[in-house]
DNA sequence: CTAATCCCGACGAAATCACTCGGGATTGAG
DNA sequence: CTCAATCCCGAGTGATTTCGTCGGGATTAG
């Protein structure tokens, strides 16, 4: 996704120049954007000169999602997960006590990956090139 | 750990006794009391009679040392780790952005996990009974 | 002495993770 | 039209972790 992020608006990526790029084994890259295309965030365009871009900008797309898209629910345990869907209640529900827990260290996760977006981990473009002469001082 | 809360101060409690009540294997439960005793948070009695107890009191016994001491550093990622000892610097950080991110998230659930203490967990008692009259009004 | 209890190392089944494999479907370029 | 590039997708694999079992030794109260 940082990948996708830096190339953000130049067009869809293969999958051959990212599994190069990220040193990551295509076949197993290419699940992973499978995740990703199914939770809508990024899109693909088939055929020859396909490939896949985002679907928003990096600064549009929330870490939680893509945690979620490619991790499941968020939740520290079965008992507390983000997602009414697959909420379980084990069988020991009536004498244990210990959810509470669980369900703040599943908002501290959800509050902390929600407060950061793609945008924050695309690496700054480095300074120096003749085209942001201006940059440092106006920043 | 909520059980041994509960019986705080009544002196050790045994493997047999504690598995009847959680319903858990014994030989299993062995296993996790000895990781907290190799932690310092419960003691053990040997021979007849023997058992485990608390070395201090519930209030004074963190969540973040409970869960250290049986599953290990909290770390969300190798990269970002808790313990400085297993700190591993895994062969993509010159590339890869996204520790900050898991520091991040590591932080959050560090501080859920401070937030809390084993007394917030031990079930209070039921009201109800004769010794607790005034508690309802008074609280 | 003996029964209750902790101590401890080894083993095992099931789930998960990171990945591979093989082939089918779609599309742009020549 | 054809072909190469590319996505689509289900199935399989090996290492690791998790949850648990097993068997026996050491210690101590009664």
């Amino acid at each position: 996704m940082v990948q996708l992020g830096r190339r953000f608006g130049t067009g869809p990526a293969s999958l051959a120049e990212m599994a190069a790029d990220e040193d990551l084994p295509r076949a197993y890259l290419e699940q992973l954007v499978m995740s990703l295309r199914d939770a809508g965030l990024v899109a693909s365009t088939r055929g020859a000169h396909g490939g896949y871009e985002l679907t928003r900008t990096p600064q549009e797309i929330r870490m939680s999602e893509v945690l979620r898209a490619l991790e499941g629910p968020i939740a520290p345990m079965l008992c507390a997960t983000d997602d009414p869907e697959h909420a379980l209640v084990c069988d020991r529900s009536s004498r244990c006590t210990v959810n509470v827990l669980w369900v703040r260290v599943r908002d501290a996760i959800s509050g902390a990956l929600d407060s950061m977006t793609l945008a924050d981990l695309v690496p700054p473009r480095l300074v120096g090139s003749d085209d942001l002469q201006g940059a440092l001082i106006s920043s």
